[in-house]
DNA sequence: CCTGGTGGCTTTTTT
DNA sequence: AGCCACCAGG
C-alpha cells in the first residue's frame, strides 16, 4: 500500500525519540489516554481535542516502552488517508519510517487477511475486488432468473439490501425469513445466496465481503483465530462511533483474547456519527463499557482548535440531542474569545454564493488564505452556485469528492484491460472491454459467449477462443474479437519481457482504445486522454502489475497535481476531520438542512444526525464560522420560499451575530408565516422586519450578437450562435458546440 | 447494433 | 431542469 512513498520525505528525518519525551506538552487526559496501555479503553475525544495526536503517541508509546513489536499492533482506520497520516505521524515519533505494521483500513486490513486464508471461504489467493460497477453489473445477471420486475424492484436497491445484510455479519445462511419479507416478495436472500455463488465462480469478492468473509473465518475457525489473539497483542480503532456491525464483530473477535483480557483501544466521538445511512451503529460507542467489561473511559474535552465563541455555538446546537454519552468542549486556548460565529440571512440562493464569494474575496484581501476557506454544503446540488459564482469572479476553488480518478469511464476501463491481462478469468472485466471500443460484440453476441462458458466451465475469454476455433463465431465478429485475443496474448508476452508500464502503452494502442478517444470530437475526450497518460504514470510507481490493481481496488484516490491556494467546496460529510481558519455553512433552511429526506425517514434519530452534521460542520472552524439561509431557493425547477433550519434557533445567542442581508424569513416569524408562506416575489409587506427586500438583481447577461467571437475559460474560443435570456449557444473551435451561461463567457 | 426518445428520480459515501 | 437507465425503431 505504501510502495510507492518517497523515502525522501522530511518525515522520516532520523530523529530517535529520547526518553519520555514524547509525552510532554499533552493534557492529563492526553497522557491517560496514551499511558492506559492495558485492557479495554474508549476515548471519547471532542472535535479538536487531539485525536489523532493521541493515536499515534499511543502507538508508538507501546513500542517504545518494550510492550509490543510493530507487527503486534493492530491499527484501523476508516478511510485511506487516515491511515497514510497515522502511518506518517508514528514514522516521525519512531524515527523511521514505519513498515511492516498491521495498519490500515479496516478494508485493506481484512483484504491482507482474507488472501492468507482465502480457501477458507471457496477462494483462491489471488482473488479480485469488486467495484461497485461490477457488482451492479453482477447482480443484474444473478437476477435475472427470478424475474423481478425491476420497475419495483431495481438492482441498486437490492444491492443494498445485500450489502446491509453484510455490513451486520450476515452471510446468506444467516439471514433469517423474517428478515427478507420486503424486497421483490421474499425472494431476496435467495438471490444473495446466488450472487455470492456467482462471486466464488469469478473468484470475487466485494467490499463487504472483505470484512464479512474475514469475520466468518474468524468466527469459525478457531485455530486461525488463536493466530490472531497470539500476534495482535494491542488493538488501536480510530472513529469507533463510524463502525457498522461486521466491524464490530470482527473488533471483538480479535481484542477479547482466551483469558477474557483485551487490549483494545477505541477512539471516536458520538457527537460526530454521521453516517448511520451507511450501515454504521452508533450504538457500538455507546455500548462499549458493556462489550468490554471494565474497561475505561477517558474524555478529551479539550479544544485547541476553535474560538470560544465557536466552540460555544456548538455546544450549545449538540447539547439539544438526547442519545448522547455527554461531553463538554472547553477551549484548551488561551487567547481571546475570537469573534461570533455570524448568521446571515439572504434573499436567495444566488444571493448567498454572490454573498460567500464577496466575503472570501475581502476575506483573502485581509490576507487569509483561500486554503484556509471552505463552503461545507449539505447536499451536492448546492455546489453549483458557488461554482458559478466563484469562476465569474475568478477565485481559484476547488470542489472535493466529486467524480474521482479511479472512477472515470477511460480510467475503469484501462483497468477492466489490465485486469483481463492480469487474470484472464475476469469475467466482469471482459465483458466490459470487449465491446469498447465497438467491436460488434452486442447483447447477443456476449449472450452466445456466456452460454458457451457455461457449458464448459471456463471463463468468457477461454469460450471465445473455443467458438472461434470451431468457427461458430465467424465473419467481422469473429475477426474482431480474435484480434482483440490475439492483442492480449501479445500484451502479455510483452508484459514478461519489458514489464507493465510498456505492456500497458501497448495494450490501449493495440486494442484501439486511444483511437477510440482520439476520434472522439465531444470537449471531454483531450481530458481523457490526459488522463491515460497520468494512470500510466501512477502505473510505474509499482513494481508489478498486480500490486497496482489492488492499491486501485483498495485506495481509489490519486494525488491530482499539487495545488494553488484554492477554496474548497465540500460536503458536510466530506468535511469530518478537516479543519479551515474559516468555514462558510450555506443553506440552513429546513428542508434543506435538516435535510426533508432525513426527517421523513429518519424521524427523531434522522434529525439528531442531522443535527450531528451541523455540530461537524461548526467544529470545522478554527476562526471564523458564517453560516447562512436564504429567504429562497431554487429546488429542481421552481423557486420556493424557505424557512430558517431550527438549528439556527438552538444556537446560544450570546456566541452568535445576526444579520440580514435580505428578505431572508426570520426565526420568531417561522411558524406562523409558514402557514402564508409565499414566494419571495410577493412576500408580504410589513413582515420584513429590517429592511425592504433588496430586488433581485437583474441577471448580468452582456447582449451577445449572433456570430460574436467569445471566450470560455475551459473551452476556449467560440462563436456565438444562439441566444436566449439566460444562455447563449457557443460553437467553440476546439470543443464543439456548447449552451452555457452567459455569465461564463467573455466577448472578445 | 446503434440511435434517439421517454419516464423516473433527485442526500450524505468509504472501501 | 437535467441526468440516467431502459426500450422501441431504423
Amino acid at each position: 500500500m505504501t510502495t510507492s512513498e518517497p523515502p525522501s520525505s522530511p518525515l522520516f528525518a532520523p530523529q530517535p525519540a529520547q526518553g519520555e519525551s514524547y509525552l510532554e506538552r499533552l493534557n492529563p487526559e492526553q497522557r491517560a489516554a496514551i499511558e492506559t496501555t492495558d485492557g479495554p479503553l474508549l476515548v471519547l475525544a471532542g472535535a479538536g481535542t487531539g485525536k489523532t495526536r493521541v493515536l499515534t503517541t499511543r502507538f508508538a508509546h507501546i513500542l517504545l516502552t518494550g510492550r509490543a513489536k510493530p507487527w503486534q499492533i493492530l491499527a484501523v482506520t476508516f478511510t485511506n488517508k487516515a491511515a497514510r497520516e497515522m502511518r506518517e505521524r508514528v514514522g516521525t515519533l519512531l524515527g523511521n519510517p514505519a513498515e511492516g505494521l498491521w495498519l490500515g483500513t479496516f478494508h485493506a486490513l481484512c483484504a491482507r487477511m482474507l488472501r492468507r486464508h482465502a480457501e477458507t471461504v471457496g477462494l483462491t489467493s489471488s482473488f479480485t475486488i469488486l467495484d461497485t460497477d461490477d457488482q451492479l453489473r453482477l447482480l443484474k445477471q444473478v437476477m435475472e432468473p427470478w424475474r423481478i420486475d425491476t420497475k419495483r424492484w431495481p438492482a441498486p436497491g437490492l444491492l443494498g439490501v445485500i450489502q446491509r445484510w453484510k455490513d451486520r455479519g450476515l452471510t446468506p445462511e444467516r439471514v433469517t425469513p423474517t428478515e427478507d419479507t420486503d424486497f421483490a416478495n421474499g425472494h431476496a436472500r435467495a438471490v444473495y445466496e446466488a450472487y455470492q455463488q456467482r462471486l466464488k465462480q469469478l473468484n470475487a469478492c466485494d467490499f463487504g465481503d472483505l470484512m464479512l468473509h474475514v469475520t466468518e473465518i474468524l468466527r469459525t475457525q478457531p485455530d486461525i483465530l488463536a493466530q490472531y489473539h497470539r500476534l495482535f497483542r494491542y488493538i488501536l480503532v480510530d472513529e469507533y462511533q463510524d463502525t457498522n456491525t461486521v466491524q464490530y464483530l470482527w473488533l471483538r473477535l480479535l481484542a477479547k483474547q482466551p483469558d477474557g483480557s483485551a487490549n483494545i483501544c477505541c477512539v471516536g466521538d458520538d457527537d460526530q456519527s454521521i453516517y448511520s445511512w451507511r450501515g454504521a451503529e452508533v450504538e457500538n460507542i455507546l455500548r462499549f463499557e458493556k462489550d468490554f467489561p471494565g474497561a475505561q473511559v477517558v474524555r478529551l474535552e479539550r479544544n485547541y482548535r476553535s474560538t470560544r465563541h465557536i466552540l460555544g455555538a456548538a455546544a450549545g446546537l449538540i447539547a439539544h440531542n438526547d442519545e448522547r454519552l455527554g461531553k463538554t468542549l472547553r477551549s484548551g486556548r488561551e487567547d481571546s474569545e475570537g469573534e461570533k460565529v455570524r448568521v446571515i440571512g439572504v434573499w436567495d440562493s444566488d444571493a448567498e454564493a454572490r454573498s460567500v464569494c464577496e466575503r472570501a474575496e475581502s476575506l483573502r484581501r485581509q490576507g487569509h488564505s483561500l486554503a484556509e476557506m471552505a463552503i461545507l454544503v449539505r447536499a451536492g446540488f448546492q455546489t453549483r452556485a458557488f461554482e458559478e459564482r466563484l469562476v465569474q469572479t475568478g477565485l481559484p476553488y476547488r470542489i472535493v469528492g466529486g467524480i474521482r480518478f479511479y472512477e472515470r469511464t477511460e480510467i475503469r476501463d484501462t483497468l477492466a484491460y489490465l485486469r483481463v491481462l492480469n487474470q484472464p478469468a475476469d469475467d466482469l472485466a471482459f465483458e466490459r472491454i470487449v465491446n469498447t471500443p465497438k467491436r460488434g460484440v452486442g447483447p447477443a453476441a456476449l449472450q452466445k459467449l456466456h452460454a458457451c462458458a457455461r457449458s464448459l466451465s471456463q471463463p468468457l475469454s477461454a469460450a471465445a477462443r473455443t467458438l472461434l476455433e470451431n468457427a461458430t463465431l465467424k465473419g467481422k465478429l469473429g475477426e474482431q474479437i480474435s484480434t482483440l485475443l490475439a492483442t492480449l496474448e501479445a500484451t502479455r508476452e510483452l508484459l514478461a519481457r519489458e514489464g507493465h508500464v510498456v505492456a500497458t502503452e501497448y495494450l490501449l494502442e493495440e486494442s484501439g482504445y486511444l483511437d477510440m478517444w482520439r476520434q472522439d470530437r465531444s470537449p471531454e475526450a483531450p481530458g481523457r486522454l490526459e488522463n491515460l497518460k497520468e494512470l500510466i504514470r501512477a502505473l510505474a510507481d509499482f513494481p508489478t502489475l498486480g500490486e497496482f490493481l489492488e492499491h486501485v481496488a483498495l485506495v481509489m484516490e490519486h494525488d491530482e497535481n499539487a495545488q494553488e491556494a484554492r477554496l474548497s467546496i465540500m460536503t458536510l460529510h466530506g468535511a469530518k476531520g478537516l479543519e479551515f481558519d474559516i468555514v462558510f455553512l450555506p443553506g440552513w433552511e429546513e428542508g434543506v438542512f435538516p435535510s426533508q429526506r432525513t426527517l421523513d425517514e429518519g424521524g427523531l434519530k434522522g434529525l439528531e444526525e442531522e443535527r450531528r452534521l451541523a455540530y461537524v460542520g461548526i467544529t470545522r472552524a478554527r476562526k471564523l464560522a458564517l453560516i447562512y439561509h436564504a429567504g429562497s431557493r431554487r429546488i429542481y425547477a421552481n423557486w420556493q420560499p424557505s424557512m430558517p433550519s431550527r438549528f439556527l434557533d438552538e444556537l446560544p445567542e450570546e456566541h452568535i451575530a445576526r444579520k440580514n442581508e435580505g428578505g431572508a424569513r426570520q426565526q420568531s416569524l417561522r411558524t406562523t408565516e409558514s402557514l402564508f408562506a409565499a414566494g419571495p416575489l410577493t412576500a408580504t409587506p410589513g413582515l420584513s422586519p429590517t429592511r425592504r427586500p433588496t430586488p433581485r438583481p437583474a441577471p448580468a447577461a452582456p447582449a451577445f450578437a449572433l456570430g460574436q467571437q467569445v471566450r470560455h475559460p475551459r473551452f476556449g474560443e467560440g462563436t456565438v450562435i444562439a441566444v436566449d435570456r439566460h444562455h447563449v449557444e457557443v460553437a467553440f473551435e476546439g470543443a464543439g458546440t456548447k449552451r452555457l451561461l452567459s455569465s461564463f463567457i467573455e466577448k472578445l
